[in-house]
DNA sequence: TTGGTAAATTAACGGTGTTAAGTATTTTTA
DNA sequence: TAAAAATACTTAACACCGTTAATTTACCAA
């Protein structure tokens, strides 16, 4: 049966259609410019049409977010070459306000908008997978620095709280327009780097023992 | 003139009603719950008139942004009697994280909203004044505190920008169902004071000489 | 060729922010 | 006090939005 597996083919190229126009619309014009309406424009097919491969439009946005976690995890990519965990851990935040300054509508849909939780909500799998396995990286590598010394000792998930919480909240603040007189736009992103290498200097045994 | 003050006054009055209709709206049914033709329905009016009062639905979300502002500002009402300005750190802190878990929606006005910015970019004096106060005390405590030996010694800007950031990112990952999995809901808020607590520990000089 | 199925469309519903034009109402002036 | 001017408010409409029901078109099998 070839039919039924073309057909299959066919679907799935429309949905990819689909995910790159929607795409396109919130890379170059922004969150909430992303209609069904000019996705389906942009595709050459009736709003409706749109209807027949996706739920609704959180299930786009919950793809789009899916999407931009493996962009991140691209970037991530020169991190195992890096042997010294505590090295891996700083090049680890830095990558993070990196590509969320570079990827500003990606960072918005994984972190900050409700669209893709609320139709993961409506999913029969809840869990938050990508995230929850992002964090969890963080935790291991920072289980790992500590069991070497190379860190402070403390209660790993308050840690890995602590310093996800800094580099969102570093991020997020920008993209939302809450840093632009306290930080010129050509230095933000270098500031940024400042903090988190002053938060992660501040439990550096190495940098504490000169 | 005691007619041209009167119609003054009236004018606050209906001002005011639009104000406590939205916020009764967006506390009771959330930010984007909040439309004019529901608040114009709440102050039985019909939509057309709040635009004589208000210049857009952005300038309405700008002043309850101020409100949110307002609100924060009472609740830190119990600093000033912290004599110690370490201790006076960690209780702003626990105040910054305790204000936006209990008034979700006034922090994500304050903080995560385009609009109320957005409204602020349209105004002839464009600065953030009421952010860049709240960023402006932080800064003068860390500077007190580093002048009396309390924290160790940093650049000010990057260590108010990181502490900050912290706060911010936990509250804002929370209130965007970020950390549904990774923590459960009824420990949520104490989680977070220890993560802020573990930040400031590392900082605090008489923790680290013990 | 016909019948059935799958795919796509048209039309519509109820909503949104916002503006232009028109109607009351009130105040000022002659 | 009556007319004119200014103020306050409403009605109607525009151009969108997400989404659904009903309908048409395109395709494949018998």
């Amino acid at each position: 049966m070839g039919i039924a597996e073309r057909k299959e083919k066919q679907k799935q190229d429309i949905k990819k259609m689909i995910l790159d126009a929607s795409m396109k619309l919130f890379i170059e014009e922004g969150f909430e410019h992303v209609t069904m309406r000019k996705i389906a424009d942009l595709i050459e097919y009736s709003p409706t049409t749109v209807y027949l491969y996706f739920k609704d439009k959180n299930e786009i946005f919950f793809h789009l977010h899916e999407l931009g976690f493996q962009k991140m995890l691209e970037m991530n990519s020169n991190l195992p070459e890096i042997k010294n965990p505590l090295m891996r851990l700083y090049k680890m935040g830095e990558n993070y306000i990196n590509f969320g300054m570079q990827n500003q509508e990606f960072y918005d849909v994984m972190f900050i908008q409700h669209a893709p939780m609320d139709a993961l909500a409506q999913m029969e799998n809840c869990d938050w997978s990508l995230g929850d396995t992002a964090i969890g990286a963080l935790q291991v590598l920072l289980q790992e620095c500590m069991e070497k010394g190379l860190i402070q000792k403390a209660p790993v998930e308050a840690v890995a709280m602590a310093i996800w919480g800094m580099v969102h909240g570093l991020v997020s603040l920008a993209i939302r327009d809450r840093m632009n007189k306290l930080v010129p736009k050509e230095k933000l992103v270098s500031t940024m780097h400042t903090s988190l290498n002053w938060l992660l200097g501040t439990i550096d045994n190495s940098f504490n023992k000169e």
